[in-house]
DNA sequence: CGTATAATTGAGCAGCGTCAAGGGTTGTGG
DNA sequence: CCACAACCCTTGACGCTGCTCAATTATACG
């Protein structure tokens, strides 16, 4: 199952994924070509498969892992056998910024694509954090968004029924990926499979696609061989963001 | 409504609620009596009456602020009026980590009884960090504290039904004051209303009140006159921890 | 082309929301 | 000390959102 493999050739030359507030550029995890560049951390890219278990909760780690390609996410299991999904991972987001003050998380980490993703020690992040503010409010941010992010879902399960909590992920979905990714004519990759939106929004696969049937026949997205259209942006916004 | 006042009196030398892992404690605020005080950062104490909003969700803030006596709540409210409750505060407890590293917050604080608060300025704690590896390590602590407890209330709000809900979240609440105070009896101190946990754990007050009259007249808790005794912790375990 | 996984669709049901009425408790002012 | 208001909690009746179970049809993969 585990088709990892680990190499050191340099991805972040070519990073496609570093636009934007992330995890990389607050480290000063620079491109060759950028001006100015801070400290090189040590760092190790990996690979790993569609569906592969990349962190399994409670297992000891010292690393901080920052997603490059493909997408990924956290999953809490519960003793049943119940599957909450936390988080979706987009390229250049890390898997958790709690893993920077961890040796455990208290949730897996599973592929959803293949994908790739660079190791840091979480010591050598801290100890860049010690001798320079700008990195201390860097991850900072980095906390707040990952915080921010929880709260809305903590908002969309509480508060919202299931076509406000799907239209509501579709909307924060395609906003984190047009903050790092050009997109063209409202089409974005989305490799999520029902049963993950089920498992993160608290809904059962067979509901999710009853509302999905729904937007599609009201036009409003269109969802086919991994990529999304929103067609009416407008629509998609009036049932996700308000109550 | 706001019965605010400020003054300088330092109750940090008296502070009940330091013990265990906490804010105060990660950035050395130590008691008078306690051996080799580090920095005592510049600090106001102030109070409020019960139900008063101490912070507006998107008010621009300076500061970080930390529990020091009663319950608050962070609360998110929808355009339509819908209340979220994000977490309770208990004494000891800051009221987001984030506020060290955001100018704003997107939620608003509010006093469940009369509280008192300190506030430290969230620049001088981000200069405590920078050359202090424990202070780094110590407000980690808190961070992954903090998204640990979003973490279960996702998990709550997602997989769980209304009963378990409500077990886990007194189980919870009960955990961190044990921690922190010394509990007599199973006793513990609590001023939520059954509206809080309605609007806490996505359900209405009506249901919140069967559920806890189920475990009432199952003889697992005893909740009244502000107080909750927890009569049977092995059943309420079994209720609130499974799926 | 055969198999496994995903998505769709229908029928029936249950957990929880809504609406409504009644009782207990607290606080305030007379 | 009592009357009243405001709030909280309780309990019942009923209905809807979303779950369960099950069958059928795509879609992907070897």
């Amino acid at each position: 199952m585990r088709a990892e493999s680990k190499y050191t050739t340099s991805l972040c030359a070519t990073c496609p994924a570093r636009d934007g507030v992330s995890f990389c550029d607050a480290l000063h995890v620079r491109r060759p070509s950028d001006s100015a560049p801070r400290g090189q951390l040590p760092r190790i890219h990996e690979r790993a498969a569609a569906q592969d278990i990349i962190y399994s909760r409670g297992q000891h780690t010292n690393d901080i892992c920052v997603l490059c390609q493909g997408w990924a996410i956290t999953v809490a299991t519960l003793p049943n056998g119940l599957r909450q999904i936390l988080a979706v991972l987009l390229p250049g987001e890390p898997f958790s910024i709690t893993a920077v003050f961890a040796d455990t998380l208290p949730f897996t980490i599973q592929a959803v694509t293949d994908v790739i993703y660079t190791r840091f020690k979480n010591v050598d992040v801290r100890a860049q954090m010690v001798g320079d503010p700008a990195i201390v409010t860097g991850l900072g941010q980095i906390c707040v968004i990952e915080h921010t992010a929880m709260n809305d879902l903590v908002i969309d399960l509480g508060k919202r029924d299931a076509e406000q909590r799907v239209a509501s992920l579709l909307l924060r979905l395609t906003q984190r990926l047009s903050s790092r990714f050009v997109i063209h004519g409202h089409r974005y990759p989305f490799p999520l499979r029902q049963r993950h939106i089920a498992d993160m929004l608290g809904l059962t696969p067979v509901h999710v696609s009853r509302v999905m049937a729904g937007l599609r026949k009201s036009n409003i997205i269109d969802l086919r061989a991994g990529f999304l259209t929103i067609l009416d942006r407008d629509k998609l916004d009036r049932i996700g963001r308000l109550g």
